[in-house]
DNA sequence: ATTTTAATACGAAATAAATCGTACTTAATT
DNA sequence: AATTAAGTACGATTTATTTCGTATTAAAAT
């Protein structure tokens, strides 16, 4: 059982809250290119999908298609070849998959996530810097 | 085309790479327990898990054998309960899954993955001490 | 004007993952 | 000894996801 949905009435006002749906694998490589590029056809992000991945055509396109479907992306119609635009939020959408990472496999503690992520890449000094700025101003709230 | 193993032979001696295939979200969730508890029977596991989620107990037993078969876990089955132990490596599996999110989902950024789920959670100030020392320990090198 | 090229639409097949029911077995209880 | 309880095994179904072929349409090139 999987609740998607909370409604609540108050007076007049009705608010609905929606759980936001995880993309798909395949759904989030395409929601990637689109946050980068802000706005592509399919012709490129399957261009750009190609480079990494064996796919066809009209599996870009059915996936953006359903995408579509699903609220996941918008697009313009004004021309032959639709633009599509991501519709969900980057960062809403990476919180929620790093919040479902941290407890299922890092048992929900986000120190061990971090020293996981930083000893995997090799962040630059400028990049560490950042980082640590980002600790002092977390320590002083 | 997904290349599951690399062969070599080099004079006498075979080396044989294998790519640690992910687990799946209900694999993984089941996973995480057999780290946390190092050993497990099914009912015990089953236990655990349906405190969070509303799943009957084959279901539980079957995917858990699904992973024996796959060989992420091993079994004693010296007793009528078997006992099931972990078989992949946490930290391997852990850096895998996150290398795979940050790539698809972090544009390959360590830093913004970090920063993320820094502000998710709200690390203890020994906490934040520890991943200090970890980024002056990686700046060392 | 005709042909070719490049799009979308969408059903349907293939594959993957999750769920569950039923058969069977063994240990514990009565 | 018979019954009940608590396991495993595993096929089959359901649901989710990915992939692709074919029809159709519209623009561009000839």
């Amino acid at each position: 059982m999987n609740i998607r949905f909370a409604s609540y009435i108050f007076g007049t006002k009705e608010i609905v809250e929606q759980k936001m749906n995880k993309p798909t694998e395949s759904e989030l490589e395409i929601l990637s290119l689109l946050w980068e590029l802000k706005e592509a056809s399919v012709r490129q992000i399957h261009e750009r999908l190609s480079q990494t991945k064996d796919t066809g055509y009209t599996t870009t396109l059915k996936t953006m298609q359903i995408m579509y479907t699903k609220g996941m992306v918008t697009r313009d119609e004004e021309n032959r070849s639709h633009i599509y635009r991501p519709a969900t939020n980057q960062q809403e959408t990476q919180k929620s998959l790093l919040k479902n990472l941290m407890s299922t496999a890092f048992g929900g503690s986000s120190k061990k996530l971090v020293m996981q992520a930083l000893g995997q890449d090799n962040p630059s000094k400028d990049e560490i810097n950042e980082i640590r700025a980002f600790l002092d101003q977390l320590e002083n709230n």
